[in-house]
DNA sequence: GACGCTGAGACGGTTTTCGTCTTATCGTCT
DNA sequence: AGACGATAAGACGAAAACCGTCTCAGCGTC
C-alpha cells in the first residue's frame, strides 16, 4: 500500500474520503491530508482538480470491476476447453457481476452514506460510461457466439438489467442465482438471437 | 415525527446530517434543507448557531440516554418492593448502561463515520458533561444506600469504567454480563464503602 | 384586523476552498 | 560532486461557501 504509485495513493485517499463524507463534502485539502501528497502534486497528476480526480477514480473502480469480472468468468469456464453455449456464458456473466456488486464494500458504504450521489452514478450520469466500459470488456467475449448480431446492444441490455436487479431486488428474480438468471434470460435471449430484439 | 415540535424536528435533522457527514462537515444550510425549517427559525431557537445547536443535541441525546437507563433500572428492580443491596443496584446500573450503549444505533454510526469527533465527545471534551448528567440522574438513586459517603465519586468512577469497557472491550471483563460485572465491581465497591476509595 | 410564528431568501462580512506559484528537500543519474 | 526531476510544504490572490442578520410575505390565532 505504501509503496504504490503516487496516483494510486492519491486515488486511494480520495476513495477513503469519499466513504467518510461523500463526494460533495470532500475537498482537495482533505485528499492532501489523507494521501500525504502535496497540493501541487495532486494538481500536476490530475489537472482540473476534484472533477478530474474523481473522474479518474470512477474509471479506475470501473476497470477494476470488469478486470475481476472477466477474470472470474474466463477462469470459471466449466471445462475451459470447449466454449460453452451463449446462454451459459451470459448467465455466468450476469450472476458473477451480481455477486461482485453485492460484495463490493466500497459501493455499499457509498450507497449508505451518499445515496443520491451514488445512485446517480449507477443510473444516470454514470450509466453511459458503465455501458461503454462494459462493452469494451465484454463485446469481444460474446461477439464470436452471436455473430452477425450486434453484441453491443446485448451488453447494454444486460448492464441495465443487472444494475436494476442489484439496486432493487425482486421477489421473482435473483440474478445472483444461475438457475433464476437462466430462467429470466433464456426467453429474451432466444428472441434476440432470432432477430426479435426484446420490445422496448 | 412530522407533528413534533420545531426544535425536535431541527435536532432530528441535525442528527441525521451528523450521521451522514460528521459534525465537522455539517453546515447550517444542510440542517435547513434537512429539517425544512428556515434559517431564521434555527437561529431564533438556537441563538449562537451550530455550536449551540449541536450542544443542545448532545444534551438531548444524553438525557434521553439516562431517561431510558433510569427507567429500565427502576422497573427492573427484582421484587420492586424491598430495595436491593447497593451491589445489585450498581451492577444493574452498569450492565444496563452497557447494553444501552451497545444498542445505540446513532452512536455506532457516529463511531464509524467520524471516530475522532465521537471519541472526543466520549472521552475528553464531552466526558465532564456526561459525568455531570450521570450524577444528576444517579446520585439520588444510590445516595440512600451508601450514606454518608459521597455518591458523586462513585458515579464518576462507574461512568469512566463503563465507557472504557464499551469502547475497548476486555477479554477478562464483560460489563454487559451481570455475573462478570459483579465480580469486577464487588471488591472495588467494598473497598470504597469501607473508606478506601480505589487507588488511583 | 392585529399579532406572533414561520418560511423564503436577500445581504454584507467572514472563512474556506481553489488553483497557481515559489522554495527547499530528496533521490537519481551522469 | 554536481545537475536534474520529482515531490512536500506552504504562501498567495481569487472565487466560492458559509455565516449571522435582516426584511418581508403568508398563515393561523385571538
Amino acid at each position: 500500500m505504501v509503496g504504490d504509485d503516487l496516483d494510486t495513493r492519491i486515488l486511494d485517499a480520495a476513495k477513503r474520503c469519499c466513504e467518510q463524507w461523500g463526494v460533495a463534502k470532500v475537498t482537495i485539502d482533505d485528499i492532501v491530508a489523507a494521501s500525504g501528497a502535496s497540493r501541487a502534486t495532486i494538481y500536476r497528476l490530475f489537472p482540473g482538480g476534484k472533477d478530474v480526480l474523481f473522474e479518474a477514480l470512477r474509471v479506475r473502480e470501473l476497470t477494476d470491476f470488469f478486470d475481476v469480472l472477466t477474470a472470474a468468468v474466463s477462469a470459471g469456464g466449466d471445462g475451459d476447453g470447449e466454449p460453452d453455449d451463449v446462454e451459459s456464458l451470459i448467465v455466468r456473466l450476469v450472476t458473477t457481476a451480481t455477486a461482485e456488486l453485492r460484495n463490493d464494500q466500497h459501493l455499499a458504504i457509498m450507497l449508505a452514506t451518499a445515496p443520491g450521489e451514488t445512485l446517480g452514478q449507477l443510473t444516470v450520469e454514470g450509466l453511459p460510461r458503465i455501458i461503454r466500459v462494459a462493452a469494451d470488456y465484454l463485446v469481444p467475449l460474446v461477439k464470436p457466439h452471436i455473430e452477425p448480431l450486434d453484441p453491443a446492444l446485448l451488453i447494454d441490455l444486460l448492464v441495465r438489467l443487472t444494475i436494476s436487479y442489484f439496486l432493487a431486488p425482486s421477489d421473482l428474480v435473483d440474478l445472483g442465482d444461475p438457475r433464476s438468471a437462466r430462467a429470466v434470460l433464456r426467453p429474451a435471449l432466444h428472441a434476440y438471437l432470432n432477430g426479435h430484439p426484446t420490445a422496448c
